[in-house]
RNA sequence: GGUCUGGUAGUUCAGUUGGUUAGAAUACAUGCCUGUCACGCAUGGGGUCGCGGGUUCGAGUCCCGUCCAGACCGCCA
């Protein structure tokens, strides 16, 4: 037995016990005739004592034999302290060792072992397994198991199943980059990783099996961020004879589930906002409702006057800052240098002060009055002592751009707190979405959408115009689900697939087994596919997913600690039928 | 593919207008210390200033290229 207590768990009612302790050091505080030793494991610490008077020498002094991270076990009496702290849990005891094990020596470690650790970003990930013993990164992952659990439990309970699907299936054009695997015993061929199990949960649905879900990672070859990593883990659920409204209550019902579990909110009825309206509004798709800031659209208002740069623009629109007339002039400034940085890429920006006697300082004076200026604040629901910030051009890329200034705002003002949790549906998302550079249309979720089936018709005239019935649901700015009603009809898949400009024949070697499907009794089914990863991150407050996967990519897709990717040798290739052709 | 920021001691960073022997904190080592808990005090070791080239009497500092890291844009059906 190595140990009979864990490190977090001591208290003054254990005082007298005899336990055996196991752990790292993790802190050594040598005073000469006494030495402490804190040791920790995944529970807690605990702290051992060793003093001239009570410990014989030999043990004392092979206790200054101890450096950090050490794997020590220790044998003693749990003592009440001389001088407690309320630093740590047992900070009210110590052990009073009788026998002192080094199960294993170690180095000194390249960073501090502390919450707050001195280690930079590159080498955590180069130790990740020292990283991991610290407690941030550590209750990251527990919470993680967590938030798994509680998926599992609240899925099974409305009778879902989960379904492992293959990990090697076929690459298909569509969508993300595929990550290619290939076959030693199909010479010339590649299985791809899925980008998700689309097709087979669909195919579950013609098995039967209606009500479905997985927690599975899923593979995409696609440049990283701080939310983004090559392979992620979904939620991935689908339902057969069900709606668009069952879907959404059924995964509500789950969020809530979640929120209510693992926060301790309590959240009613989600808000729903169509995509046109949410564009609109917030000028993106994935709106963080925790704060108002609302676009206010200024074209009627401020297109009758001599100022050119808005007559000529397709969208004038504005936010007020709350209380942003505290800003200086050179704080202006540098907000406008911020929007016109590449990244977000205005041209300018114009600005009103909303003075607190009710008058407006604009920086376009020359061409609007005080009953213009007074015009926008009511457009913007500018307050006095606000800031209107106004940009203009192309209604997209305005609204891209007035998004960012929003969302940087509320960034500094503090309006995103981490502890608030707004969730949203955003519902009736465009089927099709037109692709500047192969100038065609493409899906905007993924081909087996379905479009409104009202709409069918409009999409020989204005595909464009057609909604599918695809939401996505959003919590705090983050889109952590997306989904849609999928279509059963092979005829109408078919003539999908012709919009997206497959060929029957392409059609058919890439998704016939899908069509094939449909014709042997395929019900109405839909369904919907969470980010775990980001779910989990904005549930623990923070929006890098990083820290809650055990074994991270860097920004470049690698791990740096086992040094993946790398090359293969050449009886591999020759094994493979390969041959490589590097371009540098 | 692009934009921006960074790379100096084991680690986190400072380093002025280009100037003589590149600093601090922390970590580490040694010694002292009987109630520490970010203990304290003293002493000590520790540097390919990412890499390559250029300008200059002289480059951590300026210029060009390159590599690496991070954030973002494109991309992510």
């Amino acid at each position: 037995m190595y140990r009979s207590h864990n490190c977090g768990e001591l208290r003054m009612s254990d005082v007298g016990k005899e336990v055996t302790l196991a752990g790292w050091v993790q802190r050594i505080k040598d005073r000469g005739v006494l030495n402490w030793v804190v040791i920790r494991d995944r529970y807690g610490i605990t702290q051992l004592v060793f003093d001239e008077e009570r410990t014989p020498a030999a043990l004392l002094e092979q206790s200054k034999t101890l450096g950090r991270e050490f794997v020590i076990q220790a044998k003693g009496t749990v003592i009440e302290r001389e001088s407690k702290t309320k630093n740590m849990a047992t900070g009210d005891i110590e052990i009073l060792v009788t026998e002192l094990n080094i199960l294993n020596a170690a180095q000194t470690p390249p960073f501090t072992i502390e919450d707050e650790t001195d280690g930079g970003e590159e080498l955590r990930m180069q130790y990740r397994y020292l990283d991991i013993r610290r407690n941030p990164v550590k209750e990251s992952l527990i919470f993680r198991h967590k938030v798994s659990i509680e998926v599992r439990n609240y899925l099974s309970e409305q009778g879902f199943i989960e379904v492992e699907t293959p990990y090697l299936i076929k690459s298909t054009p569509e969508g993300a980059r595929d990550f290619v695997v290939p076959s030693r015993m199909n010479e010339g061929q590649f299985y791809a990783l899925p980008q998700s199990p689309q097709t087979f949960k669909q195919l579950l649905m013609v098995g039967g099996m209606d009500k479905y879900f997985q927690i599975v990672k899923c593979f995409r070859d696609e440049d990283l961020r701080a939310d983004r990593q090559p392979e992620f883990t979904q939620i991935d659920c689908e339902m057969a004879f069900v709606d668009q409204e069952d879907i959404l209550n059924t995964f509500e019902g789950l969020t809530r589930h979640l929120l209510k579990e693992l926060k301790g909110v309590e959240i009613g009825d989600f808000p729903r906002m169509t995509y046109d309206e949410a564009m609109r509004r917030y000028g993106n798709d994935k709106p963080d409702i925790r704060f108002g800031m609302e676009f206010g659209e200024l074209n009627t208002v401020a297109q009758h006057k001599d100022f050119n740069v808005f007559n000529k623009a397709e969208l004038v629109a504005g936010i007020a800052v709350p209380r942003g007339n505290t800003y200086t002039r050179k704080e202006i400034d540098k907000l406008i240098d911020w929007v016109k940085r590449p990244q977000i890429g205005a041209m300018g920006m114009v600005y009103v002060r909303c003075n607190e006697d009710g008058s407006y300082k604009s920086s376009v004076d020359k061409f609007y009055d005080q009953e213009d200026l007074a015009k926008w604040a009511e457009a913007t629901g500018a307050k006095a002592g606000d800031l209107i910030c106004v940009l203009s051009g192309d209604t997209n890329k305005v609204r891209a751009q007035l998004s960012a200034l929003r969302m940087e705002l509320a960034e500094r003002l503090g309006l995103r707190n981490p502890e608030e949790f707004a969730p949203l549906w955003v519902v009736d998302f465009p089927l099709l979405e037109w692709d500047e550079e192969t100038e065609r249309y493409h899906a905007m979720h993924h081909p087996f959408t379905s479009p409104k089936p009202e709409q069918i018709e409009l999409l020989k005239t204005e595909p464009g115009n057609v909604k599918a019935n695809a939401y996505d649901l959003v919590l705090n700015g983050n889109e952590i689900g997306g989904g849609s009603i999928r279509i059963h009809d092979k005829e109408i898949q078919a003539m999908m697939f012709d919009y997206l400009g497959f060929t029957p024949e392409e059609a058919n070697a890439q998704f016939g087994f899908l069509m094939d499907a449909f014709q042997y009794g395929a019900p109405p089914h839909g369904g919907l596919a969470f980010g775990f990863d980001r779910l989990v991150a904005i549930l623990g407050g923070q929006e890098t997913i990083r820290d809650f996967i055990a074994f991270p990519k860097n920004n470049s897709g690698r791990d740096v600690m086992i040094d993946a990717p790398a090359p293969v040798d050449d009886e591999q290739l020759e094994e493979l039928s390969l041959k490589l052709n590097l371009k540098s």
